[in-house]
DNA sequence: CATGAATGAGTATTCATTCAT
DNA sequence: CATGAATGAATACTCATTCAT
């Protein structure tokens, strides 16, 4: 209503952070409503003018951090360029959106494929998974990678990437230390060709 | 009670079972005891007299899992073979494992650093992730893996390995179908030197 | 707030009128405060402005009611003319009341002796039952009615006058439609001598 | 379990008894379910191991009640003695239900058509009505009672009953003491050709 | 031993009421 | 004056756990 800088709701805001950060760290039939609002430092009441249930503030979480995620990651994604190239800015920018926002990543992972997912959020993850396969299958096209099923290599990546991950979070080991030029180099060398 | 093969309870097989099966399904917050019990066509109050605990019950089969797990991976593993080998031998009796027991590898997964998985769970896990440490660290004085932080190479094999199991669970395709061998070859190169 | 007609405020009038529908539907604890605000086309903190309370706000609309009636029914009700048309006039005004106003009468009926009805409610109720009282103890008095205890007599009145609405109420019938003068005369014929 | 007269649970009938209790006394909404399980003395959770719901639960009682209540007014009804008497062994059958289940009645009374009773709920009521129709339409062919729609003498037989109760109740006069003859005797005036 | 009825603390959600705008 | 976002106590309902049988 006031500062210029409170462009959306600031509650709103408030309640999607705390439901992350706890559905991170404790899942979501472990996460109790209340522990949200008390993290917002909001009333359990005021997360049901903004999200019609639990289902729906997880939900309406996955398919902002999803879309986040891609528009870090594919937006003006050059497909020009060499496929080393190519590999090598999907993965940095993967790194560089990791780094930034740790449990968003983690919170993907986690929720990739969870029952409570509705019909919307599955689509907005099956989009970004077409997406990949479609540079993959160009780059075999030209003979640069593996001729393998491109979901086999997309698994490889993919796991490859969030296996680096979680051994930086479960040594409590910063993000932007980890050695990812290394690993996006390890990562290539399993597909390439 | 009389029969020779029933070395231990039948119930108690039957309510792992039924846990372990519902733990991935539903996640451990998402699956209640009484459900665990009914699959497992005992009374409820069954489950108490084998397990202290919910909390319990999820630790006794994280255990259980991770040591059937080492004993199919780890036993006799041979240290004096080339480390070729040694990779090949890990990865397709980890393949191995995940197809006599895939539920168990997802359960082992979805469970990995799980909040309410006690000390002596995580004791087996921690000896676990040092065995494997060691045949990297060896292989790495050998030059014959790339010389990176070993829990990073560790991070992209058994990353990778996961993602390429989600592939075929997320697409219903059999485990056994997969293309174990090129997978070990992606992850292969991946890490060597 | 302007236009001379408009002597009291137009949103007091349209809550009252608001909260009678809802409470004649769904019942006082089955009506929420908000649901009237909707209703009423005004916020919902507008309410706290005219009434204290919703409890207030049900007391309110039934003193409001229970004196409308009272003022079609027993106002300048005549004396001196003979028992039957006393009757007559008493049994018609209070059909009058009800066609004009079917939402009100079932809302009295319905509320007749709530726990929420506070003391001032309930001496309103009481002013008027002892001037029916009055009226049939007079008549008794002349010989013209049966020679029982007043209250049945006006609880067999009242009850099957509520019984006649209700029939049609239930069946959708319009009121205006009944056939009043045969009820009267029933229930006349239940009461005299 | 031990004791013979424990046919069906005790705790099932202590919930019954205590929720038509404190329906009657504070209506549907009005009541808490942990308010119904105190008084029954059970533990809240117990309610539904017999009840899906509140609403199941009040649709349960309601049906028990009107049953209950045709029971006794209904069966064996004589069709072949004279109206008259037809009248009033039913006046009195309900006068013997109401004394002897005072809060079954008020209960029926104040649950007709709640928008809660499910469907079959309103079967078992409309049952009862249509027996109730073709008897005074029965008695109607033989001239004895007044040519009204059977719905207006139902409502005013009914609802005069029902006013007789309600007196009662209000002035916490015993259901006993009423002059249940005299009353008979004014609504078989009132309908009587 | 095994059971499952019983429990009550805990959960998601609603709603009467307040108050800053 | 009027609002409706915000609140938190209260509600219906669930579930891990116990215990009499």
């Amino acid at each position: 209503m006031s500062a210029l800088a409170e462009k959306k709701s600031d509650k709103r805001e408030a309640i999607l952070d705390a439901a992350l950060d706890l559905f991170v760290e404790r899942g979501f039939h472990g996460t109790a409503v209340p522990e949200i609002a008390d993290r917002a430092a909001v009333g359990a009441g005021t997360i049901y003018r903004y999200f019609e249930s639990k289902e729906a503030l997880v939900n309406a979480i996955y398919r902002m951090e999803k879309m986040r995620f891609g528009h870090v990651v594919v937006d003006d994604f050059p497909t020009t360029i060499a496929t080393r190239e190519q590999f090598r800015l999907l993965f940095m920018r993967m790194a560089t959106f990791t780094i930034a926002h740790p449990k968003s990543f983690v919170f993907l992972e986690l929720h990739h494929h969870a029952p409570y997912l509705d019909a919307e959020s599955r689509a907005v993850e099956e989009r970004m998974t077409m997406l990949f396969t479609a540079v993959i299958v160009q780059a075999q096209a030209r003979g640069e990678l593996k001729a393998a099923d491109p979901r086999l290599l997309m698994g490889i990546v993919m796991g490859g990437f969030v296996g680096v991950v979680r051994g930086c979070v479960e040594i409590d080991q910063s993000l932007e230390s980890a050695d990812w030029k290394l690993a996006e180099q390890c990562l290539w060398e399993a597909i390439r060709s």
